[in-house]
DNA sequence: CCAATTGCTATCACAATGTGATAAATGGAG
DNA sequence: CTCCATTTATCACATTGTGATAGCAATTGG
């Protein structure tokens, strides 16, 4: 499976790297951090500069080439993110007779990035509105896989308010449905943020593990039976790593 | 001179066409447009893709990968051009014993990036702040490289206030003036903001001919003779190519 | 529904480029 | 001036990239 790596990848790393340490480029620290030789890296410096990929500012600092970010002006990663979801998200929906969606954390609020609606499966979230993070299922994805300070800090910003009877909304509950959620690996809305709509979410990873948001699957309907959650989260998850994958390796 | 071209530069030839279609890519097109065989550019679009920073949306849709664009968020091209050009700002301002500028075209006014101030020569201007395009040095520089388009749009936008006894405000003779100061290569403020600011300016291209920003020279006092303007001139164009250098070729 | 078109992948012999160790030059800081 | 980290240069060698061709896949149009 492994392909053989381009030339390309390797630069490509590099150039991570450098807009990652805030254009810090340190020959030795960089050589062992990615593995690679330092007149390897000065070679690949070169390849990147003359790409048009950076420019050299100070002795050891290289930062983004302006003209190049100029070109990426006009993509936001929000608006990417939704049209390459958007195909998944139709399949899923006619997949389990539900209405899905995908979603990311802002500001500690769920930002529905993108929707495909079920007939007969309405649900009242609108694409790029926002939801509150601690009862939603995507959101509680989205909660359980940050950080331990950020987890504490969102569970300390309260209050949360309580928007059914089901609603959890003690920090301590939710700090431990957050784990659950964590350990289970998807996310249960069970009538907590509207008496008639019941989720289940499992994260969307990119190749390097990093979390890239949340996909969702809504319905009027409480799941039948444990088997059909089953069910439901296999597809989820299939679908997933669909994402994953169309995100590609680099990333 | 021409070093042998790394397969980098091709491929990252092939991402900027992608994102200035608007990720559309039709292979035959794509093959004369740039000069590479099909075969070719569906390996470039694979490498790509395996190095992040493409996705594949439709069928012969390719995107900017979300996770790369990602990455670059918190950098602007405002920011990094006002880094890289500062210490060639300074470098100009002490060799022509004067303040210099660098600026911008934003909605048709220019943009302040970065300023060094030579000692004794204070002006008002403040850095990211803004001026009149018309009657400025690096104004008029900007406004002559324009599309005709663009060129007879704003100048159809008056009216264009008189600022000075010396400005000029009839949308003819500013035509006029842009003329010519695309002909000479240089533009010239001569008191025509202020009343004790006399300013010329030249522009900075990318490698390919595009037009990033200028540079100007700023003095309270004018210029002596011609051979002093053209002693300025030609540093200031020096300092501009050097800049351009720095941008790198792929840019 | 079947053609026809276009997008995309696979393969191969050959040419070109990337690789990494070494050495040396450059530039900045104390 | 001297030290140290950055950066360039060089070289024999291994790995990749190249582009023509063929073929598969999926969408479009009739």
């Amino acid at each position: 499976m492994t392909r053989s790596m381009s030339s390309f990848d390797k630069a490509m790393a590099l150039f991570g790297a450098l807009v990652a340490q805030d254009g810090v480029f340190e020959s030795d620290a960089m050589s062992v951090q990615l593995g690679v030789p330092e007149s390897t890296l000065y070679r690949h410096l070169n390849a990147l500069h003359s790409a048009g990929l950076i420019c050299r500012s100070r002795r050891g600092r290289y930062l983004p080439n302006p003209v190049f970010l100029k070109k990426l002006e006009g993509y936001t990663p929000h608006a990417v993110l939704s049209e390459l979801v958007r195909p998944f998200l139709d399949q899923l929906s006619v997949a389990l007779e539900t209405t899905t969606h995908f979603g990311l954390l802002e500001n500690d609020m769920v930002t529905y990035l993108a929707k495909s609606v079920f007939e007969g499966e309405e649900v009242f979230t609108r694409e790029n509105g926002q939801l509150e993070a601690y009862c939603s299922a995507i959101g509680k994805v989205l909660l359980s896989h940050m950080t331990v300070d950020e987890q504490r800090a969102y569970i300390s910003s309260g209050p949360f308010p309580k928007l059914t009877d089901k609603t959890i909304t003690d920090p301590a509950a939710i700090e431990r449905e957050l784990h659950r959620t964590r350990n289970k690996g998807f996310g249960v809305d069970d009538g907590e943020v509207h008496n008639a709509l019941y989720c289940i979410a499992v994260p969307v990873f990119s190749s390097r593990g990093i979390v890239v948001g949340a996909i969702s699957s809504s319905s009027s309907q409480r799941w039948a039976s444990p088997k059909e959650q089953r069910d439901r989260l296999i597809q989820l998850n299939g679908v997933a790593q669909s994402i994953s994958s169309t995100l590609g390796a680099g990333a």
